[in-house]
DNA sequence: ATCCTTGCAAATGATTTGCAAGAGT
DNA sequence: ACTCTTGCAAATCATTTGCAAGGAT
């Protein structure tokens, strides 16, 4: 997938074979953890080291490439960095669902940054509990 | 310190000495992680373990008197359970200040809840970013 | 050809567990 | 007295590291 190779040279990085898997991986499951990372791949290459996985999200999450997102009493999940969103993040099947933001959330942002002398380089918003489907 | 004790018995657990300091050291630190928690325990109680540090906080968390606060490359920090708010997150201090919500943002997790058949349990929004103190 | 990256295995670090002794109610 | 909790040490699990071989430009 050439975006993939795109997305790594303009970070200064080679375009491995690994690296473009973690990258396919992640895009299409959306949000995984190192270690379904890890399985996905092992499927189509079963030569792969999870030190290598390891490294190499370390590296992406560095290069802004990859965005980290600590989840509350679970494993720390990794996301492509797009566009901003909300993670609604169901406590019972785990899955994690993205909302887009829109005019008045973006607005808190700037009201918050302005008020406390902060200066926000990023944010992460997580909505814990129950999906529709696991609420019945 | 009577409240702790109150905090504790309400949820079906013992007083003891261990726990009344971790709620202690969590309260006046504001967010602290399991080995901060530790080693500030260590100073008036150098007997205690870190197994038991890590039992309680557990069993706290599961009980709802601690929060965790899962934080984007570093350790989970924990603080109490008191009324709901923000976190100002600095990367490079890595101090985390507080800020109480208001009307616009309460505004905002009601209309994500009603649109979406999401029951929201809790939520944890975080800011990164660069305190005033070492953006200078 | 050069430098970066990989895979392996070992090292480190964090967290959990089992169990006998001790503390809280 | 009874039961829950602690502290220790060992076990487990997650993450990092060093290095020789292989791959990308």
């Amino acid at each position: 997938m050439k975006k993939y190779t795109t997305l790594l040279k303009n970070s200064g990085l080679k375009a491995t074979f690994q690296r473009i898997n973690i990258l396919r991986s992640v895009d299409i499951g959306g949000h995984l953890s190192i270690d379904e990372i890890y399985q996905i791949i092992l499927d189509s290459y079963p030569h792969i080291s999870l030190a290598t996985i390891y490294k190499n999200i370390l590296l992406m999450v560095e290069k802004d490439i990859l965005i980290e997102v600590p989840i509350s009493g679970d494993k720390s999940q990794y996301e492509l960095n797009k566009e901003k969103h909300i993670h609604l993040i169901c406590t019972k099947c785990k899955n994690v669902t993205d909302i887009k933001y829109n005019k008045e959330y973006k607005k808190i942002i700037d009201n918050i940054s302005n008020t406390n002398g902060f200066s926000i380089y990023t944010e992460q918003t997580n909505f814990y509990g129950l999906c529709a489907l696991c609420k019945v």
